[in-house]
DNA sequence: GAACGGGGTTGACACGTTTTAATCGCTCGG
DNA sequence: CCGAGCGATTAAAACGTGTCAACCCCGTTC
């Protein structure tokens, strides 16, 4: 682990200011006394060069602090190693979970993963995806805003292979891992309902995000199992799904002419921290009052001030599997078969859903 | 915003399968009718070429739906237009705040950012400045692991700037932003202390990392101001900085021998929302029987079973300027002038603290 | 009318690595 | 003792872009 081992040869280092170029793969070789070919080699093909210039080369690299230029290697080789993770949103512990589950996969593999954010906007999701096509990387992850799952076309074109993170798809063409939010919000419902709820709120994001409508499919699904027509779900759309705009969403609850609802469904665990300020700050008791249950089950949810009831999803396990595939993709194009996997969410019962039934 | 002006040459976009080989900028030439070198103009300095044959090349390159190869650019350039981003932990909001702070600086700037995670692991941390190493980014914006600043000593010979994020340093050579997490720690346990206790607790995670040590002094500091020894001052230290380091430290406070402490400081706002969790649970009472504060004043703090009293840093603020520092120095590596910004703290008072006073 | 000047464009080389075909030095079987 | 064969190494040709000096064309000046 020491890192002082310069040997005999101080002046080797390249120093700071002026001076002592770039140490490249020639200089490597010049000091070893082999080619840059051989060098080549040491680096990438170990096994075909003989132990003792293997050896000499190494140590000239350690001397020399020499470091692959990753460009010049990704232009001879016509990819980089490196994977691009495009996620909708950052401040969301969901996505840092996967991005957790993408980066440690990843980094056993010697991938490095550039990590961007859409913030849940096309333009932004657009400008990325250029980003990640002009650093050529080697495979994406995406977690599509919206319907614009298209806008990966035009990197698979390119032969980029693209994992959809969070959002399953019809298409054969391309791999998928997501979650069953329909199952999700059907779950979510149905608990509440049989809290003995029938007025019940859905507080989302916008209609546009997939996992929204879904987990609202879902949520109406439940009611119908339960005889109720879906005007008895009132709908609370929000413009962004974080605490601020579940706390928005729950201020315009209270101050509807119509009474509280029975329960209140949100599309995330962020909304539904908000909205659980919301009331609690006017007096409401959470769950006698007003049932809340939340989506995510994120780490902070079990230390709200009522403890949250939530969806769990396997959001580290998603992020794992879904860079797998993908790696699976890269190493072998032609011979990979596309594959949506699904995993099924897990209600995870806390007290503000309710009675223990 | 459309993008399909396509025009008339449906021919024109590359194929998915087989045949139509990469598209680069000689093929946009040669369609254009001009030189490759023109087109590298248009590309990088448009304003060299005529409006008339901008437009022609600018045809053929959406025609085309050519991408610049960022490796061959950077190849040439000797730099990439990318940004390092390395942080301690993905998982704790106050760095994906400052991660957004740095993303959409970057970003105006046309700068991509790659976003990577020490994990607290030294090892890690090292192994990741070497991956921004080879992929020659232009910068790096890190927060060291412990005090293993010199690590990025050798990118800096290699003449990438380094900012460092959340660590001042005393050395002039380079920038770094930070809050001063001395007074930060000071505060929150004069606030303690203020409040009538007299026993505190310190829960934090490994002593290795500054932020963590640094609070620890301020704590103590304001032990000594309040004519109390260190030995005031009950330290509980967690391999981690989460909820669930935070929880364990709770049990041990109430499975110890002593009785428990009046009032409990934690180094980060994950272990005090853990704390809390495993107070209640026991029946405790916060702030009545436990004072609680936590630090970094993180989204969910607010929403905590007890709101949490907190210590805020401009976390945002830290992203923007310490990108922002970074790219002046990038942009003009002899003319800059190397800045230690320091911010301060701000105490946010909430329930949890106790008394109004 | 010739020299001059300047904006626009071109051509060719360089960047650092990977890779392929060729070369070298040896050993071994005939 | 010679040639085949083999493993280790090398030389050279890409990869796609940026840059810079040279060049061309056309209008201006003396």
């Amino acid at each position: 682990m020491r890192t002082d081992e310069t040997g005999g040869d101080p002046a080797a280092r390249p120093r700071a200011g002026t001076g002592a170029r770039t140490v490249g793969i020639k200089q490597v070789a010049e000091r070893a006394g082999v080619s840059p070919g051989t060098v080549s080699n040491v680096l990438n093909r170990p096994e075909r060069v003989a132990a003792a210039t293997r050896e000499r080369v190494e140590r000239a690299i350690r001397d020399l602090g020499f470091v692959r230029n990753g460009s010049a290697s990704t232009l001879r080789a016509g990819h980089s190693s490196t994977l691009g993770l495009l996620v909708l949103d950052l401040a969301n512990p969901f996505f840092t979970d996967v991005a957790r589950g993408v980066e440690e996969t990843a980094g056993e593999r010697g991938y490095a993963v550039i990590l961007a954010t859409s913030a849940d906007s096309a333009e932004r999701q657009a400008r990325n995806i250029r980003v990640l096509a002009e650093q050529r990387v080697r495979g994406v992850l995406l977690t599509p805003v919206g319907d614009e799952a298209e806008r990966a076309d035009m990197l698979r074109e390119r032969g980029v292979p693209v994992v959809l993170l969070d959002h399953p798809t019809p298409r054969a063409s391309q791999c998928s891992v997501s979650v069953d939010d329909v199952a999700g919000g059907e779950l979510a419902v149905r608990r509440l309902l049989d809290g003995g709820a029938r007025d019940v709120a859905y507080v989302t994001g916008p209609a546009s995000l997939r996992q929204c409508a879904d987990r609202r499919r879902g949520a109406l699904r439940a009611l119908r199992a339960a005889g109720l027509g879906r005007d008895a779900l009132r709908e609370l759309t929000m413009p962004a799904m974080n605490p601020r705009a579940g706390h928005e969403a729950g201020q315009r609850l209270l101050a509807d002419d119509r009474p509280l609802p029975d329960a209140v469904f949100c599309a995330n665990d962020l909304l539904a921290l908000g909205v659980m300020r919301a009331l609690l700050a006017a007096g409401v008791k959470i769950p006698q009052d007003v049932a809340l249950i939340g989506y995510d089950d994120i780490e902070f949810s079990a230390a709200a001030a009522v403890p949250l009831c939530s969806v769990r999803q396997p959001t580290y396990q998603l992020g794992r599997i879904a860079t797998e595939l993908l790696l699976e993709e890269c190493d072998d194009p032609s011979g990979h078969a596309h594959q949506q996997v699904m995993f099924q969410p897990e209600l995870v019962v806390r007290e503000s859903s309710g009675g223990s039934a």
